[in-house]
Parts: C-alpha cells; sequence; structure tokens
DNA sequence: TTGACGTATCAACATTACTTGATATATTTA
DNA sequence: TAAATATATCAAGTAATGTTGATACGTCAA
C-alpha cells in the first residue's frame, strides 16, 4: 500500500463513520434542501437539542457540513466537495475499473 | 418524513457503517481489482484470521461483498449495485438537486 | 445590565463495535 | 476414515460511540 493511501483511508472512514447513522443521515437530508439553523432541526427530528449538537459536529468533524453563526443561529451547510468525493470513492473502487491489470495471487 | 424512508435510510445507514473502518476499506480497496479468497485478504492485510471474517461478515451483511464457495475456499466479491446506491446517495443528496422550492422554516 | 434565547460542552451512563484466542464446520487429500 | 486446510462462530475483554440531563457561553432585546 503506498504512502499516501493510509491518511486517504482514514479520512474516507471518518466520511462514512459520520453517515453511519441515522439521525446524522435524517440531517443530511434535510440539509440537502438547503442551509438549516439547528433550531429547525430540532423542531423537525424531535430531538434533544445536546443530542443534535453531538451529530453536527460529529459531521462537522468528518467534512461533510460546514456552520457559519448568524446573530444567535448557527446554522449548517453540506459540504459538497464531501460528496464529490464519496461519489468518487464509490466509482474508484468499482469492480472493473482495474480489470486485467490484477491477477488473484493465491489459492492455487 | 414519507413512510418509505426510514428503512432506506436504515439500509443506508448499514452500508455507510460497513464502510466506517479502515481494514474494511482496505478490504474493499483489494476487491476492487477483482473476487479474492479470505487467505489472500489474510496475507496481504497481515490480519488475524478471525478478523478478517467478522470484517467480511459485516461487510456482507451490509450488501456490499457477497461470497461464493469453491472446494474450501471461499471468494469474496464487491457488489456493484452498492457501491451504484453510494454514488446515487452523494448525489441525490447534493445541495443543489432541490433548489428553489425548499424554503427555509424557522428561526425569523 | 439583566434576562431570555440559541447553541455547545460536559459527565455519567448505556449501548454497540472491535479484537483475541479457542473451538466448530466444511472440504479435500492421504 | 483420519489428518490437514480454509473459513466461520463464539465468549470474554476492551474500546468507541450515542444518549441524557445539567451547565456554560454567546448574542440579542428590554
Amino acid at each position: 500500500m503506498s504512502t499516501a493511501t493510509v491518511p486517504v483511508i482514514g479520512r474516507a472512514a471518518r466520511m462514512f463513520h459520520a453517515l453511519s447513522d441515522e439521525t446524522r443521515l435524517e440531517i443530511v437530508r434535510l440539509l440537502s434542501h438547503g442551509e438549516r439553523c439547528v433550531c429547525e432541526l430540532q423542531d423537525v427530528l424531535d430531538s434533544a437539542q445536546s443530542r443534535l449538537s453531538f451529530h453536527l459536529k460529529t459531521l462537522k468533524d468528518a467534512g461533510l457540513v460546514s456552520d457559519r453563526r448568524e446573530g444567535r443561529w448557527v446554522y449548517y451547510a453540506l459540504n459538497r466537495d464531501a460528496l464529490d468525493q464519496i461519489a468518487e470513492f464509490a466509482s474508484e473502487v468499482k469492480p472493473g475499473k482495474h480489470a486485467g491489470s490484477c491477477a488473484r495471487a493465491c489459492c492455487p
């Protein structure tokens, strides 16, 4: 494995982990309609505030969303780049991409 | 949220969870070159057998890989459909898709 | 400047996921 | 049929993650 692979894989793992929770996927789905403040997410998801804050932080740390404060409100928005990277991963890894060049090496 | 959304989100969460571990991402990367038997993955990843078996089961339960037995060997392969679904999720959710139709409703 | 509101952080607990070593199962070969 | 090989499963321990309620912080309006 190339030296560059490890950090890349770590980043990808963190992004996928951020998407591995149903609440966070709901948040992502809501944000796909545009940026939202925490209070609206809270209303729609009927979720405790600290719980939501925790999940938003998880998404933010993984680079999937960004936030901006406006007065007392904080607005969260999806990160286009991150979504592109996910799509890219899926297509990178799709069988057939490397066809021919990669014979199996074991279990004769 | 529509009634159909919940199971779909559950499935997605499971798929993303399966991809949220570095070892499993390495496995996926290896399988992107074609199907592999467990023993080869074991060699390449230098991983305990039961550990690998655990991760392969996780990937399989999430629908990301399938397996077939051939004699004493079991070959694992990536599931094209699952990868397509991941890419589809990323594009579905990309901001702009719903532009215009979804004004914000809170925090006046 | 005090009070109210929106959000983040913390601590304690509950739950889930991962690792390891041991054992079981299936298949092949001797 | 017995031994060997490839893989799966299990139990026990450890680590990571998610939930809840309480508290702190920042900003605005009175």
